[in-house]
DNA sequence: AGTGCTGGATAGGAGCACTATCCTATCCTA
DNA sequence: TAGGATAGGATAGTGCTCCTATCCAGCACT
């Protein structure tokens, strides 16, 4: 397959697909001569993932070169490339830099309720979280001192679904694929959820209220 | 409080503050003469919000105009002013426009299945879940015909609590600040639990796996 | 009296994700 | 085997967003 036909059965521009291929998303085509390369159904398949992760995910450019640059790391485990994954997509946010003790040790307490033993110590994923505990308890949402064991069963339960789905019997870029699907699309679909949720509980304490 | 004291005081500069008036997110100062006007904790108050959601939501300028005229809008219920603020946060993704009556149709059985019976017929909302759906659906990502019904309860779960947080003794202005950022912090809290837990997860099935 | 800060206008700039152009070598059909 | 189409590679430019910088005339404090 040439350029012009993965270009054509993607959907994608033959400039973005060179302009991908530069930036290391894309591996090149094989060679078959100086001013010929074949590409295959690794390319079209790769090249979908990456629309699906910008358009549904907005995951910039820098992310998706992460997620591959993990993906190609054969000396990693699985979970650790799926670590490297949750790194990458976090990235929507920029939380000013907290160097703060004592959210962070709120975000600990938080990992340790909810059993989540398995998170690495040193994981960036638990200063983040420290970062929103302090907009929170800045911002003057109300927050109830048992919200955190609200949230944290529905989210294990979510996760724990979600992880549940994933296909073990594949290769690991197939698992990886997945993996990030799920992190993006699916995260997606939970917002999207959870907004029409609120309008559900919205009408029914403030329909009629000016 | 003159403009520098309000840059000082949110740590915002000079001339974004200029900016946000200019784009209206931020209403202009009390004219004390010709040369000088005065700020007050109001603009402080709403400088802050909107930093926030900038900095830990990535909203971008557009959807907090949007936020600013659905709060000022006094001729809609609470519920309609809510109705708003969802339609303006959603603007995050790019689905390809979605004109699938079956998406469409299987977007509207969720909205059921759900009993969110208060949720519009008509709400944008929908038309996007439609897409993601679509996009799950293309993406050869695993689903179990009864994803739905696993998320929905604790969908529903999270959204009950977070609206009813919402403390309703205050005036619009206030309530529509929680409600944003609800929407946005706690959104951003919310995806940050789940990748923590997709990390604990994911250690218990792929820890030892190569 | 003079330094400095004000609101207002407008121009400039950084970053991101492409997109367009140019070039020469090869392909491929005729 | 001629010759337009297409390939890959390099590089420059575009459009958008979100600021940032400069300029200006004039009121304000000391």
């Amino acid at each position: 397959m040439r350029i012009s036909e993965l270009a054509d059965s993607t959907g994608v521009s033959v400039a973005t697909i060179k302009y991908y291929v530069r930036e290391g998303l894309l591996s090149p085509g094989r060679k078959l001569s100086e001013r010929l390369a074949d590409y295959d159904d690794q390319h079209v398949r790769r090249l979908r993932l990456l629309r699906v992760l910008r358009d549904v995910g907005a995951v910039p450019v820098g992310a998706l070169k992460a997620l591959v640059d993990a993906t190609q790391d054969r000396s990693a485990s699985v979970h650790d490339m799926f670590g490297e994954a949750c790194d990458a997509l976090r990235t929507e946010t920029t939380i000013p830099g907290v160097r703060d003790d004592h959210t962070r040790h709120l975000a600990d307490q938080i990992v340790d309720q909810a059993g989540w033993t398995n998170v690495r110590p040193d994981a960036p994923e638990r200063n983040h979280l420290a970062g929103i505990i302090k907009v929170i308890l800045d911002s003057g949402l109300p927050t109830d001192p048992e919200g955190a064991a609200t949230y944290l069963p529905l989210v294990d339960a979510i996760a724990g679904y979600e992880l549940a789905q994933i296909d073990d019997t594949q290769d690991r870029e197939a698992m990886m694929e997945q993996m990030v699907l799920g992190q993006v699309v699916l995260g997606e679909f939970l917002l999207c959820l959870r907004r029409l949720a609120h309008e559900h509980h919205s009408a029914l304490r403030f329909a009629e209220r000016s």
